[in-house]
RNA sequence: GGCGACAUAGCCAAGUGGUAAGGCAGAGGUCUGCAAAACCUCCAUUCCCCGGUUCGAAUCCGGGUGUCGCCUCCA
């Protein structure tokens, strides 16, 4: 059994193979700092964050790198606008992401380089690329000759006389390329905009360079897994392909992995259209279609239930049942924490975020890895999980209701410890602290209090009364179920 | 116009030749003063349409239709 991912320069699934035996260099293109991050963004990045932990379950180990684009029109044209700088603007939304990221529990990559940090790398590879013939200069920017690259087009499945004859609708007056096909290593510097010097005078980097340069620099010529948006696989990972390779005569990437694009209500969601939600929006229920808070799990989980390189589209259903969904696997994962220690349970072993592989071969463990091993099947993989954490919900929901002990506590704790180690993986993780929570303000004595004057009014067969307590302790997250045989429970949320 | 992806129950979704996983929602029942909760049971003779291959197809081939994406900044 091998992990096998959809290679976009091939076309197919493909076995993983590293360079290095027993270790994964990737990258993925990361965000232009120039606004927060939207639902995209959290779809993409979550994807990357999967793979990066169910490589580490599988015993790899990953150097992970992912970038910050600081240095760009976008940025430039927002720190004009508030009078600030583009390293303000930069660092302000960098700060932004790690937040919006860290609530997604996508854990943090092994380096995050920046564009403003590697401008003598990118003038190194601009000078090798014009060395080798592949870039000519023309009034102060310096291109990259597409036609000079045999290769040019692989990726994203073109041709070049396709490239020209799609050229029409721009307006080709203004620049000074050679051929339309042709884009920017280096800017010329135009005034009042920030600039660098350089080997071609004063400027600043072109959009695809950066990848290129700094991949070499953190990573090497070559690497395992490139990663990104399906959006960039033209022109951005065509040339940074174009680039890398005629620079180092090696490829760049042997595996390129590219996740669909999300929509609202079917309709696709981007920047240029303006209809984009970011993730703190949603999360803080300020997203119009499900104006409520949404935790981040079930955001989680709904991007996990669609595979990753198919369209996601991000409704108010999808969501309220995300949230529902959530609900039923949080029971299960917080199932030992509750009520291990009564069952005489070893002292909780749920590992923790990145942990390697916890729990032994078992039938759910080989049907788990066998839908991740399948390009990373997390619809598939989570069916396991739901069997997992419904059995385990079914428990606590006896346990909490009844006070039945299980029959089969062994058995349970097994599932318990599988379902904690495979949602892990899936970066699901239930704080059970958190969840004690619901109901502040009132304490465990409080809430007892409450409970008898209820069963008294009960006794008393004033129901109006007993209802009414109820309702108050529902508001504050407590929930009473009365048991048949006259005695009454409650439990928090 | 060029290139590509996808079409499975109310919704999300798996399935890649052997007779439709899983989740959500929904229905009925048990329990209950009642409601919520809980528990049990049920919930696609059928996989966009039309042909074809095959003993057998949601799965392969051909042709339609529809939706979406990329080709320009975008994850």
């Amino acid at each position: 059994m091998s992990l096998t991912l959809h290679n976009t320069l091939t076309k197919g699934k493909q076995p993983f193979t590293p360079i290095t035996p027993g270790r994964v260099t990737m990258y993925c293109c990361g965000v232009t700092v120039y606004d927060d991050c939207h639902l995209g963004h959290a779809r993409s990045y979550l994807g990357w964050d999967v793979l990066r932990r169910y490589l580490r379950w599988r015993g790899y180990v990953v150097h992970y790198v992912q970038n910050f684009t600081d240095v760009d029109d976008k940025i430039l044209n927002r720190a004009k606008a508030e009078g600030t700088t583009m390293a303000a603007v930069s660092e302000r939304y960098i700060e932004r992401y790690f937040e919006d990221m860290r609530r997604l529990n996508v854990l943090d990559a092994d380096e995050y380089p920046r564009v403003t940090e590697h401008i003598g790398a990118i003038h190194e590879l601009i000078g090798q690329l014009e060395a080798k013939g592949y870039a000519y200069g023309a009034e102060g920017d310096v291109y990259y000759q597409v036609g000079q690259f045999a290769d040019y087009g692989k990726l994203s499945g073109r041709s070049q006389s396709t490239l020209e004859a799609g050229a029409s609708g721009r307006d080709l007056a203004t620049t000074a390329k050679a051929d339309p096909a042709d884009f920017a290593l280096w800017k010329g510097a135009k005034p009042d905009e920030p600039a660098w010097d350089s080997p071609w005078g004063p400027g600043r980097p072109g959009w695809h360079i950066e990848c290129s340069a700094m991949i070499r620099a953190r990573l090497g010529a070559t690497i395992d897994i490139h990663g990104g948006g399906g959006d960039l696989v033209f022109p951005h990972h065509e040339n940074e392909i174009a680039q890398s390779q005629a620079a180092s005569g090696k490829p760049l990437a042997h595996c390129w992995l590219h996740n669909g694009m999300v929509t609202v209500n079917g309709e696709k969601m981007s920047k240029s259209l303006g209809n984009f939600t970011t993730i703190r929006d949603l999360l803080d229920g300020r997203w119009a279609e499900y104006p409520q808070p949404v935790d981040p799990m079930a955001v989680r989980l709904f991007v996990l239930q669609g595979h990753y390189r198919k369209p996601l589209d991000f409704t108010k259903a999808a969501i309220a049942a995300a949230l529902s969904n959530w609900q039923t696997l949080k029971a299960g994962l917080l199932f030992g924490d509750r009520h291990g220690a009564n069952l005489g349970w070893p002292a909780p072993t749920s590992a923790p975020s990145s942990a390697t592989r916890q729990t032994g071969e078992t039938p759910w463990v080989e049907r788990f890895q066998a839908a991740m091993d399948d390009d990373l099947n997390t619809p598939r993989a989570l069916a396991v999980v739901f069997e997992l954490a419904k059995g385990l919900q079914r428990e606590h929901n006896r346990l909490t209701h009844g006070g039945d002990t299980p029959e089969n506590s062994a058995q349970l704790c097994q599932q318990w410890q599988t379902l904690v180690d495979l949602a892990q993986v899936l970066g699901l993780e239930a704080d059970l602290m958190a969840e004690e929570q619901t109901g502040a303000g009132l304490d465990d004595g409080a809430i007892a209090d409450l409970v008898q004057q209820r069963q008294r009014a009960r006794q008393h067969r004033d129901f109006a009364t007993a209802d009414q307590i109820r309702d108050r302790l529902a508001v504050v997250g407590v929930t009473v179920v009365d048991q048949p045989d006259g005695e009454t429970r409650w439990h928090r949320q």
